[in-house]
DNA sequence: CTGTAGACTTCCGTCGACC
DNA sequence: TGGTCGACGGAAGTCTACA
């Protein structure tokens, strides 16, 4: 498992939990909808500034998000 | 203050903790020696797997480097 | 040991369109 | 609503070299 696809994993479920769409996300987010479901794919990888800016929109701390990350990689190992 | 910048300041605390100069900080995580120079000076803004990949060489959870990203973010608000 | 510059390759992130 | 395609500008990250 690549830390992309993990990545995209939590995001796809902390954005089901907060009943928005991918097109909600985006907006809110002012990022691209079609980025937005690439990242969830595990085809891009966020930089930075980027897992900030999804992590206040889903109303999470960037560090849970991280957090939740780094869990689930563990449990790949 | 930015991300970035933040980020910077947390990665070189972090490095001169773990008694590392920037050349062995590249050597161990594969990095460009150029690359963490400008890290740390928050002339770039890593993607999450340099974010990973540095925290483990700095001996830290990736989360918790996030978080005190996130609370030095916070202090500047 | 660190900063920076330039040139380079790869990929992030945007946009419009279609299924 | 979500997946994907192609084109695009800009930024991530490498490498060499010099102060």
């Amino acid at each position: 498992m690549t830390i992309e696809k993990v990545f995209g994993e939590v995001l796809k479920k902390k954005r089901i939990e907060s009943e928005l769409s991918q097109e909600g996300l985006a907006y809110i987010s002012d990022l691209d909808r079609s980025f937005i479901s690439m990242l969830e794919r595990g085809k891009r990888k966020p930089t930075i500034t980027t897992i900030f800016r999804l992590s206040s929109c889903l109303n999470i701390k960037p560090s849970e998000l991280i957090k939740e990350v780094e869990a689930k990689v563990d449990s790949y190992k």
